[in-house]
DNA sequence: TCTTGAGCTAAAGTTAGGTTTAGGAATTAC
DNA sequence: GTAATTCCTAAACCTAACTTTAGCTCAAGA
């Protein structure tokens, strides 16, 4: 268990029960930036266990390595993060949370007007072309569920 | 725009959204089994428009096609869905649906009592080991934000 | 009819987020 | 001092969810 000079990548493994191909992987995604030891092998500073842990909390959110990543940029460089900086990137990262789970709740009760009451009244349905979707390759919009508004559902029952 | 007889696949894209070639690999996933006409083409119900739509949405709220799959089993398989049917379904839908959110939700106000407040006292933090990474292989528990419990954060600031 | 767009298959390519493998070099343990 | 770990890089491989490409056939319209 190394002390001072850093901690080595095995280490860090176990502590945060990553594998180390993942830590390397962090590397080369920018997410994590140890230096090296005479050897050649990299060495880490202990914050960075709680980077590591940070990363692994805001995947199981769903945020992309590149979002992280940018999450973590507003971290210190040169020194060890402290309570404030902290305090800092969690609020960033709540708010984006929030949206996130917002926008899900909103999609639960747009089903519930939708299929979720079984109507099927599609030229009413909150689903189809929704704000996702709508940033997309310029495809015009998408009935998503399955009639431009002037068709009428009686055409969705022929064999 | 064809009648009777089924809708072509680039006119199920085209009322979709989706690329042909989506719907192709979907086919694969085994989401939807169109027949064949006499030339060997493909062939849908006007009714997979929905069940395209279904699909879609479900994406949306991050399940994978397997998970949609088992969704769609549900469906009757040689006739058109009814209402009733989509309404089964839907509830079985919500119901995962309401499970996701409400772990999201769970893992938010977590994060509130951990690095949500600055404090790092992390003997106390609620993330290290949440539920989904416990059943993940073997590896004992995981403690997400850094510290083991008897660990004190002091440890951390060396340089 | 004939041409052109739409469809077909099989295989390869793509992105994200990694893991595995191969062949060495550095560290650590005894 | 030597043996066992650990670490190194580069490249290949993996899954999910598709897209692209190549080469060919089918169908629809002037």
């Amino acid at each position: 268990m190394p002390q001072s000079a850093g901690i080595s990548i095995g280490y860090l493994a176990e502590r945060t029960g990553l594998a180390v191909s993942a830590i390397r992987y962090y590397e080369a995604q920018g997410l994590v930036e140890p230096w090296r030891n005479a050897g050649g092998q990299r060495r880490f500073h202990r914050a960075d266990i709680r980077r590591m842990s940070f990363i692994m909390i805001a995947q199981q959110f769903g945020f992309s390595l590149p979002e992280i990543r940018g999450f973590l940029r507003s971290l210190p460089g040169g020194r060890t993060p402290t309570k404030e900086d902290w305090a800092f990137i969690s609020e960033n990262f709540r708010s984006h949370l929030d949206q996130r789970i917002e926008t899900l709740v909103k999609l639960r009760d747009n089903l519930d007007g939708c299929i979720g009451c079984g109507c099927l009244s599609l030229p009413n349905c909150k689903l189809y072309n929704p704000e996702d979707r709508a940033a997309q390759k310029g495809q015009g919009p998408r009935y998503l569920m399955g009639d431009s508004p002037e068709t009428e559902i009686a055409a969705e029952n022929d064999p």
